[in-house]
DNA sequence: TCAAGTTGTCTAGTATCATAGACAACTTGA
DNA sequence: TCAAGTTGTCTATGATACTAGACAACTTGA
């Protein structure tokens, strides 16, 4: 009467997979952090590596854990809780949940106000505008690429200021705005396209959170106007009806 | 975030060996209890019946079901337990444990009492015995075979006596004896032998329980004296220290 | 700029899993 | 005695799992 390994008719992939999952459940590998290499790995179950990069595709299709080539493999944290109130502050916002808030520079560049960015901005049709790419992360991950519009009269050079402060508080600081609140915020969803997509680091035909905001100084004069895409399995938003 | 389907990575056979063991856990098949057919259970699970001969195969292996072949599969009851008393009848403690005892015949044969045999019966060597070899059930699992010896002088025609009666209470009460005793007891352990084996429906190379016992009348006086060998997986014996 | 370390992708071969069909061997009950 | 139903065994085929090795593509830190 020998006990019977409890482990045939199991694959070797989904033993490994299950045990990762043990370990990110039971905090051995805390949200956030790397998990050793793909061989490490292979050695440690000993098992070809090819059967770890099987269990870790199972784990990242779940979003348990997302893989970043040449770097390593990341336990994938929990959704980003992302609270809409007048006064949203992305670093504020990323910094409250314990992680690091980063702002990155994709392009700037000049162009003139529609007639729907206009109305946004209480502008004229054609004013000149600075159009800013960005994108935004929280530790490593990318959360939203944002496309921003300011007055090119008001707010002057401000794509090498946005490179520098890598913030939109900063940013406005510097222009010796000290407060702003959220003026309207529209919320809709979309696929990814392809330049989003790879900004995001996100698969094909993923859907986005897109949102549609303008900020005004505290009198209500809009200051700025943006279109953020948000990966929405790393977000959640919140709606406070206060 | 599709959910995953808790069964990738987990071999057929085994999801339906666990099936089963599940149903023979809570109670759907009980102790005793034929399964249904390899090919309905093959129908239910909707896979090939070779799927299901493997799943009942390690099923098997534990011990957790029999096979018989030409009649069907039959859930492995658990271990009998066989207290050994002074006053021990196989009959007694089948019926006890819910189960209906069958006795067989195999073969009777005369003999001359050895040296030991004689010393167990109190009998000269050379003495005239009856050998009867028999196997008993309970169920329709085999328990344990037996070979037992009679004087040839007080107990004639036993071979044909047992034959009918299938139970040496029986036999021994045809012969006017009402009650009887365990006069010793010795317990050894060994592989089955070939004839053995084929009659406990055991595997090649499984141990068996060997008892050497003496059955005596009130007074003392031996009557019987047998070796039986008991499945080893099928029985414990119970030792009551009184 | 470079080396080390990482994930991504390809080809190839072996073993196991699963299906399919056929028939043998056996038991059971009519 | 026979028919129906059972388990046992065989061959064959395709899909999947696992291993093995090599190299590309990329990140990181010195």
């Amino acid at each position: 009467m020998s006990m019977q390994d409890a482990a045939t008719g199991v694959a070797l992939w989904r033993q490994v997979a299950d045990g990762i999952e043990r370990g990110i459940a039971d905090g051995r590998f805390a949200a956030g952090e790397k998990l050793p290499g793909e061989t490490e790995i292979a050695e440690t179950y000993r098992v070809n590596r090819h059967t770890v990069r099987r269990a870790l595709a199972t784990l990242a299709e779940r979003g348990l854990v997302r893989a970043e080539r040449g770097s390593g493999t990341y336990v994938e944290t929990r959704r980003l809780a992302y609270p809409l109130r007048s006064r949203t502050r992305f670093s504020e916002i990323v910094g409250a949940g314990g992680r690091e808030p980063h702002g990155q520079l994709i392009d700037a560049s000049e162009e003139v106000a529609t007639r729907e960015l206009a109305r946004e901005l209480a502008l004229k049709t054609g004013t000149p505008l600075i159009r800013i790419e960005s994108v935004r992360l929280a530790d490593r991950t990318p959360i939203c690429v944002s496309t921003t519009w300011l007055s090119a009269e008001r707010f002057p050079d401000a794509g090498s200021v946005f490179a520098s402060a890598r913030s939109m508080t900063k940013l406005l600081a510097h222009y010796g705005i000290r407060d702003y609140r959220r003026g309207s915020t529209r919320i809709s969803a979309a696929i990814a396209d392809a330049s989003d997509a790879a900004r995001l680091d996100l698969a094909l035909g993923r859907p986005v959170l897109v949102v549609d905001s303008t900020d005004v100084d505290p009198d209500g004069k809009p200051l700025v106007t943006k279109r953020s895409r948000f990966a929405a399995e790393r977000v959640e938003f919140l709606v406070e009806n206060s």
